[in-house]
Formats: C-alpha cells, structure tokens, sequence
DNA sequence: TACATTTGACCGGA
DNA sequence: TCCGGTCAAATGTA
C-alpha cells in the first residue's frame, strides 16, 4: 500500500473508521465460523483461529502505523477513562490507630492484602468493544472472575481473565448484556424471529499465550495449507494466499452464512 | 481432587 | 461517598 496517498488530515479519520469497522467484522466473522469449524476439525479451527488472529493483528497494525504521526490523536476505541486518567503517585495512608494488637494484626492484613492485589482498573490498556449476539465463543479460553450489577443497567456486568494467566497472558474481557427496554435497537431477531439479547463485549489487551498453547498442540507439518489465488480487479494483480479451506468448506454453508451477515441477527456495532 | 464459578468484601479513582 | 474492577474464600462440578 502507498501510504503517502492517505490524506489523514482528509480522509484519514474515516479509512481509520473503515479499517476498525473491518477488524471488528473479521472478529465477528471468526466468531461466527469458528464454532462450527470446532465441530469439523479442531485442527482446522485452531489454524483458522490463527489466521483471524493474524488478519487482526496486521489490521492492527495498519491502523496503528498509518496513523501514528497524527499526534496520538488516534481513533482507536480505547477506555476514555484512559485518557484523562493522570498519574499519581499519592498513596492512601492508613489512619494511624493505637490499638496494639489488633493495630498490628490489622496492619498486616491489610499489607498482605493491598500487597497481593495487581494493578487496577485496565487504565492504559488497549480495549476494543463490540456488539454481539454470540459473546461466549471468540476461539480463546476465559476465567470468570467476578460479576457486578452496573448502576442503571438490568444486567450484571461479568468480568473473564484469559485461562492462561500463568503465562503472563495479560487479557481479560468483560462481557454485559445490553438492556432490553433500550429500544428495539438494541435487540434483534433471530431466525425463529425472537428477540436475540445482545451483548456489550470489551476485551483489554492482546493475547500473549496464543502462540505456544494454540499451535503447539498441533502439528503444524501435518497441516500444509493450500494456495489460494484471489483476484483484485482493481489492481489487476492475483495474490496468493495460504489458507487451509478444503476441510471445511464442504462443511459451511457459505450461502447461508453471507445471509446471516445480510441478516439482523449479526448486526454488530463498533463502539468508539 | 482439581478446576471453574459464585459472591461478598476490598480497593482506588472520580 | 459512590462506583466499578479485582480478590479470594466458599461452593459447585466433573
């Protein structure tokens, strides 16, 4: 891509819109195919749970170097509180009782206490949020850690770690069920034409444990991916890729899936 | 028995 | 003081 032809200035916050839209689609779409590929071929889905992971991630990093020079006056969908959040050393001092023991027994809980919790609140951390239907299955494994009933919301907010904490992996997602008397806006059909309840999801951070647990399990020399040549009209070139799809294909109903994207069902929103 | 989930308490920022 | 994120003991489950 020549990246002197984008006029951020100009058009630069809409293509940095449109690559975001476009990520959050390939997660939907991942989240959507990966389940069933699961059922198929395990061995299929973990690849294809890495290439989705690539796509984002190259994604990612479009969005980051294209637009990196604007003064960190980045779009990406990061927690506003982030933003204004300053840095400060202050610390809460612990009013000073003197009750002898019980002081010093206190005391040390209270060490043992603030001295085993971990940084708080995802401040600094990349978020992404998105709208979905289906917000269990995304390919990774998560921890359920907490839940909390959020002021003016119907629905507890839960609180999930990656399974993988013990490998530093340092992502965590929390997922709350939008109300249901937002609107219908909120709420789309199904197939059976009931109401689907949709679901706010926010992930904080990248996976670190893909690599090793994911395609370690797998042998990779078994699993030659096949050539696929796509055709880009507007550039009159054929690119190669790689993709692993003839185990699959035959499985997905590919007509059937472009009509669920159409349908309402999948009508993710990208909350900014 | 090991691992996952639940739930009330704790903590820190606003 | 309120609110939301996290901890950790209790509980559930395979």
């Amino acid at each position: 891509m020549d990246h002197s032809n984008i006029n951020c200035s100009g058009h630069g916050a809409e293509i940095e819109a449109l690559l975001w839209r476009q990520q959050e689609l390939v997660t939907q779409l991942r989240a959507l195919i990966l389940p069933q590929l699961h059922d198929v071929d395990s061995g299929s889905a973990e690849l294809a749970l890495h290439l989705f992971d690539d796509v984002i991630g190259c994604n990612t990093s479009v969005v980051s170097k294209l637009f990196s020079a604007r003064g960190g006056a980045s779009s990406e969908p990061v927690d506003d509180k982030s933003l204004v959040r300053k840095n400060s050393t202050s610390t809460t001092t612990t009013t000073a009782h003197d009750d002898g023991m019980d002081e010093i027994l206190e005391q040390q809980t209270m060490h043992s206490r603030s001295a085993g919790r971990k940084r708080r609140r995802n401040e600094g951390k990349r978020s992404r949020s998105l709208v979905t239907n289906v917000p269990d299955y995304d390919g990774h494994q998560w921890r359920k850690y907490g839940q909390k009933k959020i002021n003016g919301s119907q629905h507890a907010r839960s609180y999930y770690r990656c399974t993988f904490t013990e490998r530093n992996c340092p992502a965590t997602k929390t997922i709350q069920q939008q109300d249901k008397d937002g609107g219908s806006a909120n709420y789309s059909t199904d197939v059976n034409g009931d109401e689907a309840a949709k679901y706010t999801v926010v992930y904080y951070s990248d996976h670190t444990c893909k690599t090793s647990d994911n395609m370690s399990n797998n042998n990779i020399a078994d699993h030659q991916p096949n050539l696929v040549d796509i055709d880009f009209p507007s550039t009159g070139k054929t690119e190669i890729f790689t993709a692993d799809i003839t185990e699959w294909e035959t499985e997905l109903d590919v007509p059937a899936l472009l009509e669920v994207f159409n349908n309402s069902l999948l009508n993710w929103e990208v909350i900014c």
